[in-house]
DNA sequence: TGTACATCAGTGAACGCGCGTTCACTGATGTAC
DNA sequence: TGTACATCAGTGAACGCGCGTTCACTGATGTAC
């Protein structure tokens, strides 16, 4: 995997949003203050704001990294499937079983997912940060269609399928496991979801 | 439908409650103001703090009455669906139709999980607070589990299923919908979720 | 190779405003005798 | 039936602190000539 080398202001660029992106993610961007922000990341007040032109720049700057970032791990566990597998069907359940197996192996809790997080905070009422949720989501449901098409191509399910439907399902069982492990805190609720859906996916497809 | 009488007390404290549970589930607990939810209640500061402690406790009632509420909706819907058909299977299947179908009926999108958006939040810290959420998605868990036992003993399913990880789906589903809802700024997405659920839960126990 | 200037990546102190909370006080309704 | 007292359901003004933002200033690194 290639390390970008960064320049001593993006590694501290990049520092900020480490920190803020865990910070807020446990507590909410409203409840975050910037104050603890920097400390976490040791920088100055100005030191940000050299950096950021406010706390709205911020939080359009975590969520454009965090779904940069998601989508890339996504395609990245995709195409490692594809190299195992070349059944469009059973790469499909590889993937899931990878990625139950990387939330299983989180060492603390899933820390959760910057969408849905701005889904349930003021940041959402703003056009950017909107749009750019809207952008993400749609992103994450076309790769999974894609797939599906492909499945559905080759293993004609018995009955008409709503497959967007079911490509969202995906994200659902995702955002969904992360809330029903956060709100029960109790790990291995979210992992145990995805390879429910698994199994889900596997009886709808696979020939009986 | 039985309408309690309210003293002029209560009434005071449930249009309070009303008013904030709205605003917050828009923009989050931290993000809301007391003097924003004093202003759509129409009380002064000081008849708000005559009625909760502090914002605290405020969160906590919100948070009770929310789960009280959704759980009783919920069982509504159960019996309904258990007075129109006797086998567990087909009346859990009603059950998500009619759901699906109140999903839909909401004037706009659905406004959000109380549980949900304290997850996202750093009430969640709050030890009592955490209590409540756990103890309220497991008491979600618990209706769904019930009916399911019912399912598998007359369908037996043909692999051995994980039944808690499918009682937990049906919130996963509700959870993850809603994100997927306003994330996306789509309304109707919630419903299809559920019954893309139901055509799964269908094609998992019924006899081919 | 040295000098002048520009840009990068910050520092430290101050400001002002919103927001949660407190406090002393009050009119209306209930209750005891 | 009237009086005294208590409780209910508030009112209005003041306080103080945290937090986002600004501003004048600065040392180190790059670039032109």
């Amino acid at each position: 995997m290639a390390v970008k080398v960064l320049s001593k202001g993006e590694a501290t660029r990049e520092r900020i949003c480490g920190a803020a992106e865990r910070i807020v993610l446990e507590k909410g961007f409203a409840a975050t203050s910037l104050e603890e922000i920097m400390d976490a990341a040791n920088v100055t007040k100005s030191g940000f704001f050299y950096h950021f032109r406010d706390k709205h720049d911020l939080a359009k700057a975590l969520l454009q990294r965090y779904v940069d970032h998601d989508t890339r791990i996504m395609d990245e566990l995709f195409e490692r499937a594809d190299a195992l597998i070349d059944d469009p069907l059973h790469s499909y359940l590889a993937f899931l079983k990878m990625f139950s197996e990387v939330m299983d192996d989180l060492p603390d809790r899933h820390p959760g997912c910057m969408v849905a997080s701005y889904c349930y905070q003021d940041q959402i009422y703003h056009r950017e940060i909107r749009e750019m949720s809207a952008e993400g989501v749609l992103t994450w449901r076309r790769r999974f269609r894609e797939r599906l098409d492909a499945i559905a191509k080759r293993y004609p399910p018995r009955a008409p399928i709503d497959l967007d439907a079911l490509a969202d399902m995906n994200i659902t069982i995702v955002e969904g496991g992360i809330i029903l492990d956060k709100g029960r805190a109790e790990k291995g609720a979210l992992p145990r979801q995805v390879l429910m859906l698994r199994d889900l996916v596997k009886t709808l497809f696979a020939p009986a």
